[in-house]
DNA sequence: CTCAAAAGTTAGGACGTACTAACTTATTTC
DNA sequence: GAAATAAGTTAGTACGTCCTAACTTTTGAG
């Protein structure tokens, strides 16, 4: 009964505040790739002062959620990968039923759903998912964990990667500025859509793709922050 | 240019934080008849100290949310009852749109509610609203505040202040306990029931009530509880 | 290998909201 | 109207989260 001086890590299912979950979204989604996250990476995504993230990742590291090393960055605990994915389940089923059932534009859900998803319950968004048929992803493309803390982690390439000459299915695009999904959906680029890179101008100029009897051209930027799944190429239809 | 010193009081859209509201929304259904409100009674209400209520209610006046005079309570002023009624109307449309399509019981709705009113934005409200037929009262009957901010504030008996013989449609009961809730489930005392004082038993005894062609009794806890609106007796129909 | 730049940390402070303990003002009762 | 009780306030503290400024550690370029 002498155990705990600070390090309460209590079990596994004590309410998080709103800027707890924020910060192990963050990190979960910086560190998808290597497991790590940087304390100048999380503090950029949260808009916040590298100062500011040093305390919080140290009180996060206290409570179990996350395995912490001074000027070594930081990594999800099981634990924290846990609550990261209840988090991110969470948005991005509410984004889904926005859109779905209440006629949200797809540039609109994810500010709605970035403050709902700490006030919803697990209840609701379960009723949320069932009411529009278990969604396996958001409007934008994103996988829904599932209940049970699985997710499809597969890492697809960005369009700035494929080849010239290369097919692909958009997959997902990036959820978080409004501006560039509206322009996405004008040049109906969205998930599904097949595109092929015609061409690539050097020094990171436009872009050229087809899509469907289309042509544009896009920047490198933009090109990034679109998600693809290579298809094998030129062929009408194949596995 | 000389004029703040600290009552800030910008102007009327500051978003306020959770607990605020929470505030404004105790004062405003304590203060429903008089308009005024007892610091012990905010505190009871929402659980607090009251030394804590003293603290808040303080800042709450310098924002020109509250007219407070020490030692004597506090009431509204015009911007702290629109920025209640904003609040309420969140409350009783997510009520009732998680009853309506999401198929919640009236039992489980206030609590969900309670969180969600504090994150859901007025497009997302307005929208439920939409979407379920602009609803004019929440499951348990509470009228909805408009858009603009008008609300029936027509104050009704409870079925305790009913005189034997007396009838009255029930047109809402109170929404915090859900196990008071079920309980009146299982007795359909539902608003837009008709039911008939038919006895009351001395010293805060039982009331019988005959309800259809049911006969039940209740205490007078719960029979205060329960609001009706008085029906001209005894007749089949009438205006 | 050295040293400048980049990355990260600590120290100290602020703000909002809560608490307890001790005090003051208002109300009720005789 | 004085004393007892109820209601309300202040003082001092805590906690979570954020900040800026100053410092330290790591990295990477020459």
């Amino acid at each position: 009964m002498s155990a705990a001086r600070e390090e309460s890590r209590l079990s596994g299912r004590e309410p998080l505040t709103a800027p707890v979950e924020d910060y192990l979204k963050a990190i979960y989604t910086i560190g998808k790739g290597t497991g790590a996250a940087a304390t100048n990476e999380i503090a950029q995504r949260l808009a916040l002062a590298p100062a500011s993230v040093s305390g919080m990742v140290r009180r996060l590291a206290d409570q179990g959620l996350l395995a912490y090393e001074r000027y070594h960055g930081v990594k999800l605990t099981e634990s924290g990968r846990r609550a990261a994915l209840r988090t991110l389940r969470r948005h991005r089923v509410i984004e889904a039923y926005l859109a779905e059932a209440l006629g949200y534009q797809w540039d609109r859900v994810h500010e709605e759903a970035e403050r709902l998803e700490h006030a919803a319950s697990d209840e609701l968004v379960d009723r949320m998912a069932a009411t529009i048929g278990e969604p396996e992803v958001d409007p934008h493309g994103a996988p829904i964990p599932t209940k049970d803390g699985s997710v499809d982690e597969t890492e697809y390439k960005s369009l700035a990667d494929l080849p010239v000459g290369a097919s692909g299915v958009v997959v997902r695009v990036a959820d978080e500025d409004p501006e560039m999904l509206r322009y996405l959906g004008e040049l109906s680029i969205l998930p599904g859509k097949r595109v092929t890179v015609k061409s690539r101008a050097p020094y990171d100029g436009p872009i050229t793709l087809g899509a469907g009897r289309q042509e544009m051209s896009i920047g490198p930027v933009l090109a990034a922050h679109v998600l693809v799944a290579p298809v094998a190429d030129r062929a009408g239809k194949r596995g």
